[in-house]
DNA sequence: GGGTACATGTAATCAGTTACATGATTTA
DNA sequence: TAAATCATGTAACTGATTACATGTACCC
């Protein structure tokens, strides 16, 4: 009944997948992952196994394992774990944006990169982005008629992101070969 | 002399931040991770104070503590650090971008939010983004003149996302209330 | 000269990652 | 029926987060 601590964002990825799906699997909680925020946010699946357990024990899911053949545990929200998650969507989000991208991380420190190679990373990154966007922009076609609006729309941040990046690189490359432009 | 297993994107930052600046302590790299990368990449000072130690013992990184005082720990880089971060600036980087942000998170819920709410949510996000924006716009012009080049760069991505994130948060906030759109 | 803010670090905990491992299904 | 591939999970490790703790300088 405890309010056990304090739940961390992979909670309530969750806490919301299972409060929107009904009884789930950990792998089919998996699959919608990876078909829609785990595209700019990996949640590895190990945790998708890991996470439901902590939250069975917090009172805020139930656990209905198979007696037989593969054992899956299906989980379910509890009325604790709908109040948690209502709770926690009626609150703020108060924590700031994080952006995690090594090639951004290697741009910070091109400086220190060899000179033939610095177009070379733009490139890279501008090609990079390319693919990432095109992957959204097909799965965002494959989803449109199934997944909840909102699912939807969260996932075109990943598309504009990818546009942004792909613009970005492509000026830092212009950038970097000033000799070659007209 | 052995390659020490794999280098995280903290050694990475580490790294790249003692070769371009010489000889620093771990506070100092607090500082300057604060104004510029932390910005959207936020990591923790005691981050800043492990790290090193595991780079030193990796043979990455030198120490010269004080003798005396605040006996505080200067580190330079070494020519295998120096050889770790040029390679790692060479090769491509392939790991797809991360974007966390829990308002995306919440609204990927949003179905399951009382409905008063969710217009309420679009907008304290337009406005928690152009909070951030604006810092970012302060922080650029403050360090317009010190730092280098690819650095203030690398930061303008930062910038570019939270305006996107500010339009996008307004289109949500109008498709949430149509009836309001004259 | 006591308080307050800055500076510098360590300890404890745990989420998150990586790796491993085995059970079911399909397919060639 | 062997071999992939999909499905389902656990174990081990360690980086990352949180919290604590003390030292130094400044200011009122």
């Amino acid at each position: 009944m405890e309010p056990s601590a304090a739940l961390t964002p992979t909670s309530y990825l969750v806490l919301g997948l299972v409060g929107a799906t009904g009884p789930v699997t950990s792998y089919e909680l998996k699959q919608i992952v990876a078909n829609s925020i785990g595209n700019f946010w990996p949640f590895p699946h190990s945790q998708l196994y890991a996470e439901p357990t902590r939250l069975v024990r917090a009172g805020l899911l139930n656990e209905k394992a198979e007696t037989s053949g593969r054992r899956r545990r299906h989980y379910t929200i509890t009325s604790d774990g709908r109040r948690a998650l209502v709770d926690w969507l009626a609150e703020p989000a108060q924590e700031p944006s994080e952006i995690r991208d090594l090639g951004l991380l290697k741009l910070f420190f091109l400086s220190q990169a060899d000179p033939h190679l610095r177009h070379k990373l733009a490139l890279e990154q501008r090609a990079s982005h390319e693919a990432s966007l095109r992957d959204i922009e097909i799965l965002h076609a494959a989803i449109s008629n199934v997944a909840d609006p909102w699912q939807r729309k969260a996932l075109e941040v990943g598309a504009r992101f990818q546009r942004l990046a792909v613009d970005f690189w492509g000026e830092v490359a212009d950038e970097l070969k000033p000799a070659r432009r007209r």
